[in-house]
DNA sequence: CACTTACTTTGGACAATGTCTAATTCGAGC
DNA sequence: GCTCGAATTAGACATTGTCCAAAGTAAGTG
C-alpha cells in the first residue's frame, strides 16, 4: 500500500499521520471494513485519531477512486481498497464474510435496450449470496 | 393488491386497519418506497398509525415473501412489492429513480466454480446504475 | 352477542451509523 | 523557522431502525 501513499502524495494530498494510518489499515486482499472497524484499527495505531477524520479520509479516498464503497449488507457501508481491478462480491448470508469475485462475461451487455427505459447505463454492481464453507460445516 | 390481502388472510394473518393500509400503499409497478415514505403515505390514510407498526408490518411482509427489501442506495432500505417476478434494478445516479429490469441470461451461471471459494451460492442481486432521461435532459 | 385470549399496536426510549461545525493544530513551501 | 491554507478534533445533531411494556383489538367459542 506504499504505492498508494506515493500516488496520493503525487496528487497533492497533504500527508498526515492520520491519513497514513487509515491507508495502512486498508491494505490487503479481500478487505471490506466498515468505517467503524477502520476507526478501531486506526485507534490501535494512533490513539488520538477521531471518528470524523476517519470518515473524512474514507470519503476522500473514495472520491479519488482509490477505495470503493460497497454495501453488501444494509447496515454500514464497507470500504474496499481493491479499486483498480473491477470485481463483484460474494457474501455469506450467515456470517457476513465477503470475497471479491470475477464473473465471466459482462453483465452490462445483458441488459437489452428495451429494458433501459432511456437511461444511459454506465455501471453495474453484482452481489452473490450464499453460505460459506465454515457456516455450512457448523 | 386485493389478492395480496386475500393471500395473507389465507395464511392466517390477522387483518387490521393498519396492515390493510400498509398493503394498499405498496401497490403498483416500479414501487420502491422507504419505510419512512410508506409511513407518510399510511398516515395520510390512517392518521394514528405508528412508525413501529409500519416497520413491523414491512418486516412481516418480507418474511412472508410478499415484498422484497432492496438497498439501491446505502441510506434507507426500500420495499418492492413485485416479489413474485424475479427482477433486478436500474437506478439513476442523480435523482435516485428506480426501475425494475429483466436482464437476459442467468448471472448465477456466470460465476465459475473457481470463483466460489467453496460457498454454496444461491442468489444474486444486480444493480445497474446510470442517468435517467429526465436528468440527462436537465 | 358477549367473552376470552392471543396477537397487534403504540409511543417513546434507545442504538447504530453518519454528517456538520467552530475552534485548534499542523504540513510543507518560502 | 514562519505562515497560511488545509486537516483534525470533540461533540452536537440527523437519520434510520429496534425494542419494550402497556393498552387495544380481531376473531373463534359457546
Amino acid at each position: 500500500m506504499s504505492d498508494l501513499l506515493e500516488r496520493l502524495r503525487g496528487r497533492g494530498w497533504r500527508m498526515t499521520a492520520q491519513r497514513r494510518v487509515v491507508a495502512e489499515v486498508l491494505d490487503g486482499e479481500h478487505v471490506h471494513l466498515t468505517a467503524d472497524e477502520v476507526h478501531s484499527r486506526a485507534v490501535a495505531k494512533l490513539p488520538e485519531i477521531s471518528r470524523a477524520t476517519v470518515y473524512n479520509t474514507l470519503g476522500e479516498l473514495v472520491s479519488l477512486g482509490e477505495v470503493l464503497e460497497v454495501s453488501t449488507d444494509q447496515r454500514a457501508k464497507r470500504y474496499d481498497p481493491n479499486a483498480h481491478q473491477p470485481h463483484h462480491h460474494l457474501v455469506c448470508a450467515r456470517c457476513g464474510a465477503i470475497r471479491d469475485v470475477h464473473p465471466v462475461g459482462n453483465p452490462l451487455a445483458d441488459l437489452p435496450d428495451s429494458e433501459r427505459f432511456g437511461f444511459t447505463v454506465s455501471d453495474v454492481e453484482v452481489t452473490y449470496r450464499g453460505v460459506c464453507p465454515n457456516c455450512a460445516a457448523a
